[in-house]
DNA sequence: CTGTGTGAAGGCTTTCACAGCC
DNA sequence: GGCTGTGAAAGCCTTCACACAG
């Protein structure tokens, strides 16, 4: 199988959020130039990015909107909800926990952990914070794979430590540094600070 | 003056944050293969991102810690604390208006705006909420220059369309959504449901 | 005639190899 | 000797041009 290059697949994730609208108005097909528009790239590139996992269009017609979704899914393995496990439940971990887009996307925040699970919070959290201790019993107990990490910088290796041990291999990383895992341990950073400066630069 | 990669540019704001570590330890030089490291980077493509904006660095020795942090936000535009407007204060927007790191990156959310300012809250927020009918005049009162979105997906292109008007330049879009804007208008996404669909695909 | 699929061309980014300076 | 600066090469991704199917 030939190699897919990696901004196709964060595109395919793009467009798999504008078939969902589509589907909601009951749109049936839809073509590349629509599509892609919706999404912010050339008709051209998404085709291409397309092709990479198949052939799901009709030639003078377009792409069946359901269908198309859900082989998407597929590829993206999301088809089946996946359990996620969160350590960090701060000001931004809270948020996150109460964000609905991700069980809509496929995914199930299914522990919460933080040091102090006692610690005062904003609001009804839709999950009990588990303590630190227990996070290598969640991890294993639950199946978990994935991790989205919001604690401070300077606690953030030591957890990726304990979660790479114990099975963990992808993590959503929200610590503004960089993790040092295993070879087969795929991270994803976000710095939201990062981002608003980049945007600084541009605006001028 | 040369066309700088886009890539580039957002990698100097990851060598910044390393450098604020240095600088936090005392340390007064960095070679290119210790700061790339941290950055997790290859050295050569730190030396090159750096030399797009100027020499800095000493042959034989490597480069000073403080006056490269500084040059690097002379090219960033971050020297100057940079007024931003906070529009949706929901989850999400409440956690980024208590997020200590923009303020460290030189950002001060100087406005929260909402549709309901009155919406019960988790905690004190350190802003009043203004309503959404008083957009235009803070961001006329206040030279705001960037906005970070954080409302549903279903109203953010008219918020944007008023926030354009108005002479935004900069968008931090958390709404999954592709926005229309003038051309001279700049976007940057963030979508973490895709981060996570993403690692999904990978994590296999 | 409309709109997809795709090899080839073009453009952008990263990496290499080594010259240059302390 | 050690480490930066940089043109050239390699690699990767996007766009084009057009063949092909309905």
């Amino acid at each position: 199988m030939k190699v897919i290059p990696r901004r196709s697949i964060y595109r395919l994730s793009v467009y798999l959020r504008c078939l969902e609208r589509l589907r909601e108005n009951k749109i049936l097909t839809v073509s590349s130039e629509a599509l892609s528009k919706a999404a912010g790239v050339k008709p051209t590139q998404l085709r291409k990015d397309l092709t990479y996992f198949g052939q799901f269009g009709t030639r003078g017609l377009g792409y069946p909107v359901n269908e198309l979704s859900e082989k998407i899914m597929d590829a993206l393995g999301t088809n089946h909800l996946q359990p996620v496990i969160l350590v960090g439940v701060g000001n931004l971990g809270s948020a996150l926990l109460a964000y609905k887009g991700f069980e809509k996307a496929g995914f199930e925040i299914v522990a919460a952990i933080d040091t102090d699970p006692k610690r005062k919070r904003s609001k009804e959290l839709p999950l009990t914070i588990g303590d630190i201790a227990e996070l290598e019993s969640f991890v294993q107990s639950k199946k978990v794979k994935m991790a989205i990490l919001t604690v401070p910088a300077t606690s953030a290796q030591e957890v990726v430590n304990r979660l790479c041990a114990v099975g963990i291999t992808a993590i959503l990383n929200f610590a503004p540094i960089i993790l040092q895992t295993p070879e087969h341990v795929i991270v994803n950073n976000v710095n939201l600070a990062i981002e608003l400066e980049n945007l600084s630069y541009f605006a001028r």
